[in-house]
DNA sequence: AGCACGCCGACT
DNA sequence: GTCGGCGTGCTC
């Protein structure tokens, strides 16, 4: 065999690749080669092109061999290695860990395994009548199956608003498309916005409708992929799935040997599996014909990566649907400020579903003010879990307490301190006495008396979770109470060790984080308790209202799900607060409509786009020094309508012994605010301190 | 990111 | 006199 030269990619953060040559037959574009990089040994790398000329940058003899070929049959194709391209240009990340996010790889991505139980054909009959809306919504989404060009109008859908790379890489998006089969309905109304939203309370009957447009799909001959939360809801919608659509389903979920998950990449690359449900990292799924994505509880944050890249699958979704001329459906009863910007605009088609399916009613839902409440536990929400035991139904106590809900508060008005620039709460900052804004750096000097009353009743208070589930077990002795949240699944099994007993009714009492809130469907739930309601609104973060109130919405609809006597009780200390009143009102679109507002007027997304770049490192003084050359080299470049928030310290000042600080590029153009961060990024690098890392974040989810 | 090469402090 | 600190540079 002659000499082949091959252009591989590594997972490392270097943005380059590397020519290797090779005698092997079996080398070629799409495979895993094992080779010798730098000094590190062997190593893994990516087959992304055969080149037949070295570049004249590079000598020959100087050339590595591939040792051994990974994969007979190539893993990915043209489709990954664009989809890879796009992200890293996006994300700003190196090609190498792009590819390294998309593929399934032993320890990055998400697994895959197999359930298979029955078949398609046989199953699609067991089901329930659905409703009028329903059926409407239905008819929306899969009215333009097998109507569609291959035109752009998806694409410029997208880039419109989220993806909108330009200039970047995007480039391509070339027609990827693909001619439909041919299904009968020609009647194509209005083409244009393909992406589409459920909008409907907790329990009124978005999975069906999912599930449906998924079939119809199907039946088309295409692939679809369904996107879920991490953890609570996986389990569910497998089932589900599994249930329904039998052997051309695929599970993707995390904890699964490297094995199995190369096995369902293969199976779904092959085609053989259509249906792909998953977390996050299952919008990668090879599929052929894409035709539907779905995005289930769109507005959860567990979609937005927490590593590089830092991806948002809807972000990604909205990107292979203009590339395939896919349909996009999104659902959730709090969609994201985004979706509902979009919505309202009608570049999203909104579809409603108003009424609660399998006989329960919306809950009742009360504001407890606990202002002069001694316990975590008010004495209604005693008298609730009381009663709510007594009928032998079981509760619910939900608390979202994050690492750091300290904030100023006054007892006496219910004052907060708040910065007058960006008004978001200040952080107390007890190393130096100050409180500061991490969006504008604004600091001060904490009041010793309350600025609005001058009572001395005011300071910064925070609560624990154990402290409740101390207080519960110590009210309530004979009652069985089980705590739920990321310390308590550490251990592999208990999550669903718990769900399994909430549900077969050994556990009256589950008391836990953000994991009771999602999509947990006992019916044995009536009441819910929302501990601390204002936990997540001080947070120094324009999303912070936002998730609360979601959140409230969400967990309240976990109570009477099947009954209609669902009780919720929401304490707090500020029970007229205006997040806090439209959350307990089930006011969504109140709520949507004002925060849109203040979003407007604080320039905030969706009505811009942010970039965040955070600076972090060991020595302090270089991480300021770092943060502040980048600020001169993007300043510049910046156009006047755009601005730079910062260089300001991150609300999480020290991370694993990092110093971190940051800046956020932010403008209504994303392809705008790309191009100023390249080439700030691109000047940076010549003469950039190694221990200074720089993150970049595109359209960041918190910013903390 | 890794990893090796390289030049300055406390140890058998 | 050496072991080892991590600061610096490189990866076809």
């Amino acid at each position: 065999m002659r000499r082949r030269y091959f252009e591989l990619i590594f997972d490392t953060p270097v943005k380059q690749s590397w020519i290797y040559y090779s005698h092997l037959e079996e080398a070629q574009v799409g495979s895993r080669a094992v080779a010798e990089f730098g000094r590190t040994g062997e190593r893994v790398g990516y087959i992304i092109s055969e080149v037949s000329e070295l570049p004249s940058s590079i000598k020959s003899n100087s050339l590595k061999p591939i040792w051994r070929v990974v994969d007979k049959m190539p893993l990915f194709g043209e489709e990954e290695i664009e989809l890879s391209r796009w992200i890293s240009a996006y994300y700003f990340c190196s090609h190498g860990e792009a590819i390294a996010a998309v593929l399934p790889s032993a320890t990055r991505a998400a697994g895959l395994t197999a359930i298979s139980c029955g078949d398609f054909e046989n199953i699609a009959h067991k089901r329930l009548t659905l409703s009028a809306e329903q059926e409407a919504a239905l008819a929306a989404i899969t009215g333009v199956v097998g109507s569609r060009s291959n035109s752009g109008s998806g694409k410029e859908n997208a880039d419109k608003f989220f993806a909108n790379s330009g200039g970047t890489g995007n480039a391509d998006a070339s027609g990827g498309g693909w001619k439909t089969g041919g299904r009968g309905d020609e009647e194509g109304h209005a083409l244009s916005p393909q992406h589409y939203y459920l909008y409907g309370i907790t329990g009124s009957g978005k999975t069906e409708v999912f599930l449906r447009a998924a079939e119809r799909f199907l039946t088309a001959g295409m692939s679809v992929i369904y996107l879920v939360p991490e953890i609570s809801l996986t389990q569910q919608a497998a089932e589900i799935i599994s249930e329904r659509f039998g052997n051309l389903a695929a599970m993707v979920h995390s904890g699964l040997s490297a094995g199995q998950r190369l096995a369902q990449w293969r199976r779904i690359r092959a085609g053989e599996a259509r249906i792909i449900v998953g977390p996050r990292s299952a919008i990668f799924a090879p599929v052929r014909k894409l035709g539907l994505i779905i995005i289930d509880e769109e507005h959860d944050g567990s979609f937005k990566s927490g590593n590089t890249p830092r991806y948002h699958s809807r972000q990604i979704a909205m990107h292979r649907c203009a590339v395939s001329s896919a349909t996009l459906v999104m659902g959730s009863a709090t969609p994201s400020l985004e979706a509902w910007r979009l919505m309202n605009e009608g570049r999203i088609q909104r579809l409603d579903l108003t009424t609660r399916l399998s006989g329960g009613k919306m809950p009742d839902i009360k504001i407890v003010n606990i202002e002069h409440s001694s316990s975590c536990l008010s004495a209604e929400l005693q008298e609730e879990i009381r009663k709510t035991a007594l009928a032998g139904k079981q509760s619910i106590l939900f608390l979202n307490r994050r690492g750091f809900s300290y904030f100023y508060h006054c007892k006496e008005c219910g004052f907060e301190l708040t910065c007058k620039r960006c008004s978001v709460s200040l952080t107390w900052h007890k190393s130096i006495g100050k409180a500061i804004c991490h969006y504008c750096g604004y600091e001060t000097v904490p009041p010793e008396s309350c600025p609005n009353c001058g009572s001395l009743e005011a300071g910064f208070i925070g609560i624990g979770t154990e402290m409740v589930e101390e207080e519960v077990k110590r009210r309530f002795p004979e009652l069985r109470v089980r705590r739920l949240d990321s310390d308590m699944i550490m251990r592999k099994d208990v999550l669903e060790e718990t769900l399994t007993m909430f549900r077969a009714g050994a556990i009256d009492i589950l008391l836990g984080t953000q994991m009771v809130a999602k999509g947990l469907n006992f019916a044995g739930v009536r009441l819910v308790g929302v501990i601390f309601a204002d936990t997540g609104l001080h947070l120094p973060d324009f999303r912070a209202a936002e998730r609360t109130f979601s959140l409230i919405v969400q967990v309240a609809g976990r109570a009477g799900r099947f009954s209609p006597d669902g009780k919720v009780l929401v304490q707090t200390l500020r029970p007229f607060d205006p997040v806090i009143r439209s959350a307990c009102a089930l006011d969504v679109e109140g709520f949507f409509n004002a925060e849109l507002e203040n979003r407007r007027l604080q320039r905030f997304p969706p009505w811009t786009r942010l970039i965040r770049i955070v600076a972090r490192g060991k020595n302090k003084d270089r991480v300021v020094t770092a943060i502040n050359r980048f600020f001169e080299l993007v300043r510049p470049v910046i156009t006047e309508d755009y601005d730079i928030l910062g260089p300001s310290e991150c609300s999480i000042s020290l991370l694993s012994g990092s110093h971190r600080h940051q800046l956020l590029l932010r403008g209504e153009n994303m392809a705008r605010l790309h191009a100023a961060c390249r080439s700030a990024l691109e000047e940076y690098g010549i003469k950039k301190d190694p221990r200074v890392y720089l993150e970049v974040d595109v359209d960041p989810a918190q910013i903390l």
